[in-house]
DNA sequence: TGTATTTTGTGAATTGTTTCACAATAGATC
DNA sequence: GATCTATTGTGAAACAATTCACAAAATACA
């Protein structure tokens, strides 16, 4: 779009944070801006897209092909941030008939693509009687990251990076500001 | 199960975070145990039930019915926290048509639907493009907090609370701990 | 009833994060 | 080229969260 230089302002205003954090950020990874001058988008987007890793593709799996592991393994975006995945799993051998787009595989075949493809990160969205014995297979695998979508705390050696996406909590957390905010505005009237 | 006390450090233990935050928790909102016996298991659930309004069922709506918003509607475990999913939303006619068990309703029964059921929370999982228009319209019928999957920062009135949602950035978060920590480990070689 | 033990509850200390404030400087203007 | 202005970069200050440390209390047991 012909824009060559931002200020740390424009990004704070479109991210939603300060200034100061924007250039507090960028000097923390050595990003260099000009004084006066503001950051130039070119080497600004590509000094990020190194630090985020974005010039490299990411494979990962997706295990679990209930709701949620087939919305995920549809979800377009992940394409345009690097995350690649090369196969999904379930134990539930209907879902391995593809009668739809994706292919899904049994769980036996998980070793075999990890290895094939460098798999380090894993999409857990098994439920949650079975996530904790799933989540050993991965490890014993060689997955280095897991991505948890079922609402139990992993246990994994500290070489394993766990992180936890719990959709109701996420939804309970609106619900309660806006209770909170109804009563705070009620003490007005 | 037969349980009728529990102690911080159990609870923590659980939870993955120290039994000083348990108890610094449950000391700002007005929790008590007893010093010795640890907390009583009934009361001490009927408080967080209070505390997290899980006596009370909350309506919610979701607009957007891509992969996401599908998943979401059909995501069993919102009814066991309260989260009731009242309807669901797309401009697509194609979606109306309800071949499967969930019925889509067209944006102009939004109104109707939000003050029938007194709704006043909504998850919004429409494409990019679309989220502002569709937050505004949200608003303007008394929407107070939305959950939003898209990537967007939404500009909202003050007394709107919302919540963003980014799966690849969770995602990508991951990524980028595995590649620091195999690139520490890779120092000491 | 008295003593020992366990666990809470919470101030104080520590650690971490965000905001403030302003000197340094690159560029614009005359 | 001298002066003015906008913006960065960053220590210092303010604020927030976490951990420490231990007195207070409830129970257990002799």
């Amino acid at each position: 779009m012909g824009v060559t230089r931002v200020y740390s302002y424009t990004l704070a205003g479109k991210a939603g944070v300060t200034p100061e954090q924007v250039r507090k950020d960028f000097s923390e990874y050595g990003i260099k801006g000009n004084r006066r001058g503001g950051y130039l988008t070119e080497s600004l987007i590509r000094a990020i897209e190194v630090i985020f890793s974005r010039d490299r593709k990411s494979n990962v799996v997706v295990v679990g092909m209930g709701n949620l592991g087939q919305a995920l393994s549809r979800y377009e975006r992940f394409a345009g941030r690097g995350i690649n995945i090369v196969a999904t799993f379930d134990i539930d051998p209907y879902k391995h008939k593809s009668r739809s787009d994706i292919q899904v595989y049994p769980m036996e075949r998980l070793e075999e693509i990890t290895e094939r493809f460098g798999v380090t990160v894993a999409i857990l969205a098994v439920p949650e009687i079975s996530a904790q014995e799933v989540c050993d297979e991965l490890v014993n695998l060689g997955i280095r990251g897991i991505v948890n979508f079922s609402p139990v705390l992993l246990k994994v050696p500290q070489y394993v990076v766990v992180n936890n996406v719990n959709l109701s909590d996420e939804i309970e957390s609106v619900i309660l500001s806006v209770r909170r905010m109804k009563d705070e505005q009620s003490l007005f009237l």
